[in-house]
DNA sequence: ACTTTTACTGAGGCTAACTCATCAATCTTG
DNA sequence: CAAGATTGATGAGTTAGCCTCAGTAAAAGT
């Protein structure tokens, strides 16, 4: 054992079965997104990987659950994707508007998986495990949102969930509507976007009560210059009052 | 056949027919949304509607097909319910909160329909017919929207698909969030909605040349605190200087 | 009353998901 | 290193469920 030859075989062992299974699901992947998921067929998806059909029940109990864990590489493959695509040291808004051009694309992209996502998701139990790429997926907003909050680009005073179901509701139909007419306006979806998001999230309570949040960093403005004055004032009293 | 009497079977042969595929429809709805397109059995669906399992396919050329008609029944009524529910001589914007509630209630209820209608969309040419009760639903937005621009209610300058996507995709993740979650919060959602359109449609020009709202008054102000500021100084120099 | 047309039926065909007895390969142990 | 044990792979067979079609009943036509 301790002879690095005969190490080999049992790493390859192990490689062997991961390469497999990556091997299964690569198929599937090919197979569910050219076919759908009723006209894709378990022994097309065998053939495609080399495998026996009966193999592939080694791997994933059901067509279901195989679509499930294909549906969840792919929110981790969208994730990796999205974390690249994001300048790390810009503006939270302009980090959204990254995010959002990438998920565009993405989406439009691969719209099939959209769908397979909704079916998959129609089928579980509220707390399943296997939605969690998903919910992984959705936190990289979260985390935007966050940040620009933290840093003093959106006001604070706005639920999260209502941007992101936003965020990601408009880009959804904005792709729909793309992939249905078969056109491409990604730049005219993005314009609109940033417009609808520094509308609302740097002035948020403009409708409720306005006036509130750039006018809220001027207030700090004011109230540093305020300090100021006060300070130059204290400068002079002395001179002028002694 | 000039006889009344002669006529009534002839009717009442017709109306059996429309109430048999009536039948067949609603029990099929019934089954789609209880266990799901996969789950649904044809037998099931027969046995519901009181038919033999062939009678389905002489109105209908397979489960699909069937899931299909069942889909464009669901839109079309859901068209109806939206126009009985918008106030007729309302500004627009109180229309389209109207819209938006409807839609979020009507959504969250059928929710499992909007997944068999991607579901169906999935498999369907660009063209097909099947989908106009869906196109119709989405223009009764575009029809307020039109109405607002007239009424000189919102600025003409923003395509209406970009806030038809916005309006519709965002009530859809919510009503997705809500349904996962098992929670509503109908009223925190739609004052958000609100905040959004009127933000974004009143002032649609906001993000080309950000910054000229009320900043404009503090700018102004500020402007005034610098010449004091100037004047301040001027004021000490001459002491100090000296 | 007899023919033709139309509406309906449900047993059976067929496809495709899934199982399981069997085989192959690798690991363990005397 | 050989023999047994364990694990992984196979694909023919089972089965569920969509759909067809030969046959029946009812209505229309003549």
């Amino acid at each position: 054992m301790a002879d690095p030859s005969s190490e080999k075989p049992t790493t390859t062992q192990r490689e062997k079965l991961e390469a497999k299974e990556s091997a299964i699901l690569a198929a599937a992947h090919r197979e569910f997104a050219e076919m759908g998921f009723d006209g894709a067929k378990m022994a097309a998806i065998a053939r495609r990987a080399s495998v026996a059909e009966g193999t592939i029940y080694l791997y994933y109990r059901n067509k279901a659950e195989l679509l499930e864990r294909v549906v969840a590489r792919f929110w981790s493959a969208l994730t990796e994707g999205a974390l690249a695509a994001i300048p790390e040291q810009s503006p939270a808004i302009e980090q959204l508007m990254a995010l959002a051009r990438y998920h565009l694309t993405e989406v439009v992209n691969d719209f099939d998986f959209i769908g397979f996502t909704s079916q998959v998701r129609q089928k579980k139990p509220r707390d399943d495990r296997s939605l969690d790429p998903i919910r992984r997926y959705v936190r990289v907003f979260d985390a935007i949102y966050r940040r620009g909050v933290d840093r003093g680009e959106f006001s604070a005073n706005t639920e999260c969930r209502h941007w992101r179901d936003l965020f990601y509701g408009q880009l959804e139909y904005a792709a729909r509507t793309m992939v249905l007419r078969n056109s491409n306006d990604t730049d005219s979806v993005m314009a609109h976007l940033e417009h609808v998001l520094r509308a609302g999230l740097a002035q948020p309570r403009l409708a409720d009560s306005p006036q509130q949040t750039h006018e809220e960093d001027l207030g700090q403005l004011l109230a540093a210059m305020k300090r100021d004055l006060e300070r130059l004032e204290q400068a002079i009293q002395p001179k002028t009052s002694t």
